[in-house]
DNA sequence: AATAATTAGTGTCAAATAAACATTTATTTT
DNA sequence: AAAATAAATGTTTATTTGACACTAATTATT
């Protein structure tokens, strides 16, 4: 029995947004499509949404079939579905922004997979509205992250402090005072001192820390006990 | 020519979650359902994108359908599409919700359409998971009104300073010392005070304030300024 | 007519936080 | 041994917050 109409003409799609971060600037993984239409020229990760699939289901599948990525950060964000979008069928397409820590999974992409990171800042020209989709991912994240400390997603097991700063400069393009930002973030409790430096990057060498997890969880379930101080900003 | 496939048997709904403030508490508005499945009940104003239109035009085609509401601030929140979610379709919905006047709209609303405003607190039983979508959409709202004064939205031209701490108070389930929140919110420039007084609710009266449009502008486009100082938290 | 009750609006002050800036430390390069 | 580099810690001042007390305007009560 049915009881709307049979059938739609609307194909329900995914796309990925998948931010890394290599240690000095943001970056998005992209993929040569080998579809028509617009075969070989570079686009998200994307893909159909199957008639007994969840959208987020989808999302996990599509990227892992991709990239090989497998338990990720992935959060949806905006639906895109003008009519033209696409030329050819009426493609409506959810969009989800992954958060992935490069270093851990560049074996795996490296490969098999024809995907290739590129700097946010530069990356080729994309097809469809492919670019405004990273565009409202980018401020998703913004948001996101200015409320809770998920830019963590983004880093090693390891990391050092001007790490996390240069990781915050990137993302809101901003230049970070590291003397206060620093001391702000110790002060957070969000992260734990380890014994070994990081030679690679500097003379002196930087300590390791990796996220106090318990704190962490704490933070990114509720954001609501710090409302009050700043709901109505300065 | 074809390059997908013929047709989905996805359909593509819309669901908006529609949110009122009655100068005391949160309200959302819901609809008794005319038509099958599940014909009667209550539900979220609801109904299914075209085949040639965008999913927000579709969103205030059905809003401006069921209530007559027009021009009003809505925004895109999350997408709900498991495969059972509705009984006899596979039908994936994605959800806007709507911040109203709802002395602005009372007249329009009492006419000619069968919706009705519920406590956000107590609102009746309603059907698939309109539930979890009116938890979602008021999560997005607290989020996004930690960041930007959008609660103005759900406010008259003229209003009172209790009357905007109430609506905090409302939509975080906080309780707010006023003489503090008065004091910010005076100083954030954002409000502008009148010389008449709101008499009905009080035995001093308050003083009605308009919003300062071009502040407002100004903040409810960019947050990036204000991040660094807490980018991390306290 | 005086007093109590109610809610609005202003004021105070100490503690916490943020912003701006200076210095010291560990290491490598020259 | 000195210079260079980047990390880490320290200092000082201004601003913001949070907690609290008071005054003001009006209506209801005696």
């Amino acid at each position: 029995m049915e009881y709307y109409k049979k059938d739609s003409d609307i194909l329900l799609a995914i796309d990925c947004i998948i931010f890394g971060f290599n240690g000095e600037s943001l970056e998005i993984l992209l993929i040569k499509r080998d579809f028509e239409p617009e075969r070989n020229k570079w686009s998200l990760m994307g893909g159909f949404v199957q008639s007994d699939e969840a959208p987020e289901a989808a999302a996990h599948r599509i990227l892992k079939q991709l990239t090989g990525l497998e338990n990720v950060y992935m959060e949806q964000c905006s639906v895109f579905g003008e009519p033209n979008r696409e030329p050819n069928d009426r493609v409506v397409s959810i969009c989800y922004f992954a958060l992935i820590d490069t270093q851990k999974y560049k074996h795996i992409l490296s490969d098999n997979y024809e995907a290739k990171w590129f700097p946010l800042q530069k990356y080729p020209k994309l097809i469809f509205d492919h670019d405004q989709m990273i565009a409202s991912a980018q401020y998703r994240l913004r948001m996101k992250a200015a409320l809770y400390p998920i830019l963590f997603e983004l880093l090693p097991e390891k990391f050092t402090i001007p790490q996390i700063a240069a990781l915050y400069e990137g993302v809101y393009s901003i230049e970070l005072d590291k003397r206060n930002f620093s001391r702000k973030l110790l002060s957070s409790g969000l992260i734990i001192k380890l014994q070994e430096k990081d030679k690679e990057n500097s003379k002196k060498g930087a300590y390791y820390f990796k996220l106090n997890t318990a704190i962490y969880k704490e933070k990114i379930m509720s954001f609501l006990r710090y409302l009050p101080s700043w709901s109505l900003e300065t």
